[in-house]
DNA sequence: GTCCAGCATTTTGAATTCAATTTTGCCATG
DNA sequence: CATGGCAAAATTGAATTCAAAATGCTGGAC
């Protein structure tokens, strides 16, 4: 066999930052994406041949890549059978959406003590975007999830809460792929938008119990209605 | 040089169930340990080529191993640098207690509902086998220890919280390495013997309001007690 | 005496290689 | 025709090998 020459990652330039840091995050990501997307179906059988052929790389850190995302809860392992993309309980989506809105309101009372002038300027803006969005478009409903979680990133970051900020990044992942299934989940999107102007509304305040039900309430309903849009099939 | 032998694990006998899966689950779980005793201190390097040397492996299934104690939260990693153990911020430790506060009043309420007449006499089992542990021993101390874990698994399985499950497992792991350095934070191990006992009698009820309360409150007392133990350092 | 530059060594990153298990397809047999 | 077993192929598991980057050390110059 011809001796292949030594792949490696496009050298990045001394400043650029879009390159990578190693080739297992580089998999990680991008079999996230696909799972996420729905792209490669719960269930199914991840090759690591297969991934690390299309990829342009070799077995050892796609190996990595799937060890990091059955930690992350999107892939099972079963020894000497390889890994498959998970599939999630309905209990298991009730209950992450529990968590998030147990999180939600805990944050809310932690932001409403911390947060700058600069937060309510940033929070503010979000919403002014995610209100001129049109109102029926694939991408204007792919920007407003974009504003809408970036909204919700920046009162977490107010909030000083790091470890529950981690807990959920992952939990969002584990529950991504059914909301995009779960199609318009944003069907009140100006309710969406009322309750962002209440929930801005209780922070520039600093009403810490009210701006934590707000959030409650409002991740509450998200799960609700996601819910009920999943049983429907 | 010579060519080394093929290494292989141990074959384990047919029926034999205390072997691992894997190279990677096995050596995780031997870092894990050194970790969590502070064998292995925070901020040390761990080196590939000498935790392959110690546990007569090689480098791959050591960098796997690794991946997973990062999404742990055990190790940090650092592009060309390598794994360090991962220090925790006394700020981090506050917020998992809050965490499993959140988690263990929820799961009260669930487990409340859901407990069957096997789980009263397990628990109550447990809570006899602390009562009869003597006071000032390290084995007692450990003993309690498992005893205690094993009641408040017992009251979660219970409960049905997969997801709060396994994130608490995560987050024990965390702090673990705190509550044993912290030394015996169960200082008032009548105390918590009484909680245990209102504990059963409230799930025994049915009282999931108060069940809920009684553990949030259970949980929140041992992350103060910690708390304080370490700011006396 | 101190600081900087260049080289050697160490360590990580990734690909190739080899072994063992699982799976699959085929053939024989009931 | 169905079912069981056997053999071959495919796939995972893990070690070795080779390349690149980071670290440390030494020597020289200021």
């Amino acid at each position: 066999m011809t001796r292949a020459p030594y792949l490696r990652l496009p050298k990045p330039r001394p400043g650029a930052q879009d390159a990578h840091e190693s080739l297992p995050a580089f998999v990680a990501e991008r079999l996230r994406e696909a799972i996420l997307a729905g792209t490669i179906p719960p269930g199914a059988l991840l090759r690591q041949e297969d991934v690390a052929g299309r990829l342009g790389v070799s077995r050892p850190p796609v190996r990595e890549a799937l060890k990091q995302l059955e930690t992350e809860g999107l892939a099972q392992y079963r020894p000497r059978r390889g890994y498959v993309v998970a599939a999630l309980d309905p209990a298991d989506i009730a209950e992450i959406f529990e968590i998030r809105a147990l999180f939600e309101e805990r944050i809310g009372q932690a932001a409403a003590l911390h947060r700058t002038e600069e937060d309510l300027v940033a929070l503010d803006a979000e919403i002014l975007a995610m209100e001129a969005l049109p109102a029926g478009t694939p991408e204007g409903g792919r920007a407003f999830g974009l504003h809408n979680r970036r909204f919700h990133d920046r009162i977490r970051a107010a909030s000083g809460m790091r470890v529950m900020g981690e807990l959920l990044g992952v939990l969002a992942n584990r529950v991504e792929r059914y909301i995009r299934l779960g199609g318009r989940l944003a069907n009140s999107r100006e309710q969406v938008n009322r309750e962002h102007r209440d929930i801005l509304a209780a922070l520039r305040d600093g009403d810490g119990q009210r701006l934590g039900l707000l959030l409650r309430l409002h991740v509450h309903d998200a799960g609700a209605r996601l819910l009920r849009s999943l049983k429907e099939r």
